[in-house]
DNA sequence: CTACTTTACTTAAACGGTTCAGAAAAATGT
DNA sequence: ACATTTTTCTGAACCGTTTAAGTAAAGTAG
């Protein structure tokens, strides 16, 4: 008794469920049966164990414990490319995350977030020593070694925005065709010299204008697919895609796109619109124009990519590409969580998108 | 592709730690130590070892397993007092999060969004099966389950915004201090008749006008302080605080700010200007005053709390205090990183906040 | 009062690793 | 060649639960 008293006083340790069981002096098996089916018990008892575990300030069953025994952990992982902090910046990346939290709460699931191999190695181990039941690999490149070792893993997973792969569940768009769909509508306003501006191609970036051998090697899927979607609507538009200047961006963050508008915006015969692969990017663009004194949509047409809420908002509003972005999650979790059900999943979903055409697009100026 | 039919996943069981030994004939302690202290075997031996796991597909040590031998987890829990969902929709909360992540990969950890108790009691269990190291506590009213829960748990656990509770270390800001400040800046300009637009007082919302009573119950202190913060500038101006309109919002979203200000701005007399406690709620205001025909500043002025970026953004923009978010979940994860590696850290950090002057607020009009 | 079902618990074997204290073998010093 | 250190690997306890299978006691049917 006493002794028992003193280790509740003590920091630092917590009471075991064991000692719990000692105290009441009952198995460990009523304890645990306490929590976790109490029709296993006389109610009398397990009022009795409960009120043990409150005096020796037993939290309850520790979860780790339990996810071992029970061979799950009620988590879900969410791999993403970038920083875990710059996936915050990305409001299309934030609605992601919360189409797939709803999911996971339908579900009683939490959501573990879990870094992607960005430069550095050492975080490929992260994919390892996540205690997950499942993966959700939101915009990786393909070739990253995280996403291989989510293989690796041999856990329900559910792809997006990515090729398919070894008939894991996937969710995407129809990157290319909608940004031919971009593209022709520039080609509609009469637009002849366009430049592109796209964010990471592959998992090593260059940041700069980069030729056709870049862009057929990219893995990033989401950009390789949007650039051949240009392109299938400016080469017949007798605009040959060799000739259009493609920027990577290092990032997809506004001030690359500022960056990519600098050295696209320089020369004479300088563009009269610009595609952008993402939204970020075309608000840096035309922020950048503003700063040189181009008129948006005046002086030079933006399109993004992505539909943010900001978008809308924007000055002047953006034409983009609208994707469903919450949707885009909501649909990887629940496909992930059918999967973790042991049902089999359809193998693909492609989600639709349109194009939105708003301000910030417009006939070119006729050249004087 | 033959490359993608041999990596297709084997179903059925993946193969274990034990599996991989006996497969070698070395015992199951060397086969961990090839993973996780390599200087503990000779290279060769490791290299075998490493070899086998590949082809047995063992995919290195279960994250659970490692984890409860280890007693730790490598993960922190964030506990926000909405739907995780909500917790997106917030950008002050986006941000906060940003910078939490930011502090747990500093400290290569990872993260784990924990639901709060909403209105569903069963959710508190969700902080009992959090596998995680320690707790940030972001914004929840104090009498929630689910915090006391986290204590519950008796691990390291840092709060933020809410009131000191049991010498657990604290990030915060002087919300009194700067509600004043907000007021007084209405007052300043002349500004007699006011109304005030709240989130959440405590953890059952009511939605609508309340009194004093309901107020000085408030147990989210964020709420709670703010209001004092009214008060004490509004009362010594000679605008007696019992006559002021309080409109409590069920949810911090724009359309309870609407909501707020269709009750708030329908009598004769009305306030002409709002103070809200949120930006979210100021941006409700704001739109649904130019719905009813109300120019912003001019008919109505509207101050909010937070700045978050779309503040500067917006049409006109929006005055606000201006608090530090993505520092305070930068500082909340590095306290409680130094907390899970036994160091004291800091009882309490209050973080600074300052009035930011927009365009939406202005002199009232001169009723003629 | 006997045979059979329920109820209320207990036993003991997992779950999949990590780690500390050795033991055997190899390398080093003298 | 012998004592000593270093390297390389093993044994076995342990982390804190859950759960299938089993047992004793109580309840029910006939």
């Amino acid at each position: 008794m006493a002794a028992n008293f003193e280790q509740r006083r003590e920091p630092g340790r917590r009471a075991t469920l064991k000692e719990v069981a000692a105290e009441v002096g009952v198995s460990p098996a009523t304890v645990s049966n306490a929590y976790n089916r109490p029709d296993q018990l006389s109610s009398g008892l397990r009022e009795r164990v409960l009120e043990v575990a409150r005096r020796l300030g037993y939290p309850g069953p520790d979860p780790t414990a339990r996810s071992l025994r029970r061979g799950r952990s009620g988590v879900i992982g969410v791999l993403y490319a970038d920083r875990l902090s710059y996936a915050f910046e990305d409001p299309a990346a934030v609605l992601f995350l919360r189409g797939i939290s709803e999911a996971a709460e339908e579900a009683g699931l939490q959501l573990l977030l879990v870094t992607g191999s960005l430069r550095d190695e050492s975080d490929v181990e992260a994919v390892g020593k996540a205690a997950v039941d499942g993966f959700v690999v939101y915009s990786m490149p393909e070739d990253d070694p995280s996403v291989h070792a989510v293989i690796e893993r041999r856990v329900p997973t559910v792809l997006v925005d990515q090729p398919e792969g070894m008939g894991t569940p996937l969710v995407g768009i129809d990157d290319r065709g909608a940004a031919r769909a971009a593209a022709e509508h520039l080609v509609s306003l009469g637009h002849r010299r366009i430049g592109v501006v796209s964010f990471e191609l592959a998992r090593e970036p260059v940041g700069g204008l980069v030729g056709a051998d870049r862009q057929s090697a990219a893995t990033f899927l989401a950009s390789g697919q949007r650039l051949r979607g240009y392109a299938e609507a400016l080469d017949p538009a007798g605009i040959p895609w060799e000739r259009v200047p493609v920027y990577e961006c290092a990032e997809n963050v506004l001030e690359e796109g500022k960056a990519a508008a600098g050295v696209l915006l320089a020369p004479d015969d300088r563009p009269t619109a610009i595609l952008a692969t993402s939204d970020l990017l075309a608000f840096g663009v035309t922020e950048a124009a503003e700063e040189m004194g181009l008129a948006v949509p005046g002086d030079l047409s933006v399109v993004g990519f992505d539909d943010v809420p900001e978008a809308a908002r924007a000055n002047p509003p953006l034409t983009t590409v609208h994707q469903p972005h919450m949707e885009k999650g909501l649909k990887a979790g629940r496909l992930l969580v059918s999967g973790l059900r042991g049902e089999d999943p359809p193998r693909t979903e492609i989600l639709p998108t349109r194009l939105v055409v708003r301000g910030s697009t417009a006939p070119p100026k006729t050249d004087a």
